[in-house]
DNA sequence: TTGTAGGCGTTATCAT
DNA sequence: ATGATAACGCCTACAA
């Protein structure tokens, strides 16, 4: 019969009733005597009527319930890390009271032309979490908009609110620990560049050049203590990246300590130390940072930083929630804990050839 | 001074064009002479608008473009099974020519009553892939009014289009490689049974109550050839679990051969394996599912059978897109084929003491 | 090429 | 407790 899917308007004049009562028994937003409540229900369930639309709903009230999560990379790389799936959690988390789902977006949808993928400004999101970095394009046009954005592990220098985390002096103080133990000759496995590069030793001026604030923050740090130590830069974090990082490192020089800028990537190294024949932490000591359940690497705990991965999830939700009410919301930066495990230990006496590790690249 | 957000009929009236000509120049849907094209642009600029309302313009043309795709579980639960991962990577590059976004919701939102998490319902979408099982409550919902609905790994009797897998044939096909090698002693380790028992032996009689298919199927498959093996069911598919899993069935018995339903916990199993001083495969082999590349586990190269998962994920996408556009799609069904590493070999010679590793839970 | 008009399906407000 | 009305902001025939 009739093609059309009915509308609360066809519940409501089937019901006897007016449009306006319709809805308020379906959102229970004020009293509706019982009687009329049935009579408006029966009538739903005789059209097959399943309830408001929700696009309709949501263009009159102006919230469509969903908050963009704008992710580097496809969501096969961005999920390879638990950081990440961990941050997502809590974001979920805390968004779930607002009733407000996560879409994922990518910031590259390969630019090709006539509207190849979902872009920010051309769905319909009541805010945006920026995952990486806060430098994109459509980023003011949604701002503008007067769309919240918040953004995790952004620019310093940009004026989003942020949850920060104390990248460099967490990284500094793991290196200290290092330090402490004694070692001199340490090796350094950086996360992406994202300046587009293969994996590989970072050359002197290459380092200026870092894109990813996460990197060269925690590499400022690791510097401060070791100001020379040679640096690899890995593609992703991730234990094969590691494992490839660690062969060069080992292939090159002999450091009593590797400082890792991820606890995948740690775990990789521990992997080649393992084939090259080093003891972990006898023969070299290897520090992650996160701190987040790896799966698989039993039975080593890193020496790691700690970082409250859920709990940054969780802030950027209440940001957002905040954000949502009018009230305005500051940025947090968050810190990090030492926690020790069996992977780092005293540097190895003998052997103090002064760099053995040294820049060995090229 | 406005506090109102300026709209395109705004812009229109100070470009002294009419609202339809302003449409048409965001849209692009049709020639517009350049220099009216000017006016309404400089018009917005001036006026700060940044292009029509996504809500506006969704409910205008019934689309939203977002896709739902629902979760048993938590995100990082989800993510963690690399399997996921490249499914959702295919499903969004399937989806990415249609504009559409991948909002993440999940099937069980804490049932706090008065509306706690986002919902299958309450949210503007144009389409949803399950992705575990079928049954869920919302479901029925939105496909009466019309929406596109598809499941990957669904319950085979539903009438819902399905992505699905040779479960059963693949699982069958490995157990024979299995056999053909001489293997008789065999134990198997499952994933999540999906009825809320801890991990542990599965007891005869919870078998026939397993509520995951994907499950039940491999199980059926492998007992097609091994009628009486052990099984011990896991919590998630992760290394640990496998290793969990491992350990108990190292510590039990001997079995010549382990068949796990996923590459994670196949090299789980390895770990314990190792741990229990066997070599594989010369003293046990061990075989996994999914053939999906995984973190960490090099220098193995399991055994396996591979399934096509991005395949799957984008013939998810275009099932829903066909579907979109009103044509009517199929379920499909993906064939997964064998891959040998060098994880399996023959069965050791000797020690024939039937069933050494026999019902031992209990 | 540009303008006019009507409606997409709801819900908030205000009156009754 | 219920009803009438007016937007929410846009888009697309259709007419000029």
């Amino acid at each position: 019969m009739s093609s059309r899917r009915p509308t609360i308007a066809d519940v409501a004049r089937r019901a006897g009733v007016a449009p306006s009562t319709a809805s308020v028994v379906f959102s229970g937003k004020s009293r509706v005597a019982p009687e009329t409540q049935a009579r408006v229900r029966e009538a739903a369930a005789e059209l097959g009527y399943t309830g408001p639309d929700p696009l309709a709903a949501s263009l009159r009230r102006g919230r469509s319930g969903i908050v963009a999560v704008v992710l580097h990379g496809g969501i096969g790389s961005v999920f390879l890390d638990p950081v990440a799936t961990v941050l997502m959690d809590g974001l979920a988390a805390a968004l779930a009271p607002l009733g407000a789902g996560l879409l994922l977006l990518r910031t590259d949808p390969a630019d090709a032309p006539g509207g190849s993928g979902p872009t920010l400004d051309s769905v319909p999101i009541d805010a945006a979490v920026l995952l990486g970095s806060t430098r994109h394009a459509a980023v003011d046009a949604v701002r503008a908009r007067g769309i919240p954005v918040v953004a995790i592990e952004g620019e310093a220098e940009s004026d989003i609110p942020t949850i920060a985390l104390d990248n460099r002096e967490a990284e500094r103080e793991i290196a200290r620990h290092l330090a402490e133990f004694g070692h001199r000759d340490v090796a350094i496995v950086t996360l992406s560049l994202g300046t587009g590069d293969a994996p590989g030793w970072i050359a002197a001026g290459t380092e200026a050049r870092i894109a990813m604030p996460v990197t060269a923050e925690r590499l400022a740090g690791a510097r401060e203590v070791f100001p020379d130590a040679p640096a690899y830069a890995a593609g992703l974090s991730l234990i094969d990246e590691g494992l490839r990082a660690g062969r060069a490192i080992f292939a090159a020089g002999r450091p009593t300590a590797v400082i890792a800028q991820s606890d995948l990537l740690a775990a990789g190294v521990i992997r080649a130390a393992e084939e090259a024949g080093l003891r972990v932490p006898q023969d070299v000591s290897v520090a992650g940072f996160d701190g987040v359940a790896i799966d698989g690497i039993a039975p080593y705990r890193l020496t790691t930083m700690v970082q409250p991965a859920a709990e940054r999830g969780r802030a950027a939700g209440d940001l957002i929630a905040a954000l949502l009410e009018g009230r305005d919301a500051p940025s947090i930066r968050f810190t990090s804990t030492f926690r020790e495990g069996n992977t780092t230990g005293p540097a190895p006496p003998g052997g103090d050839e002064a760099e053995s590790a040294s820049e060995p690249g090229r």
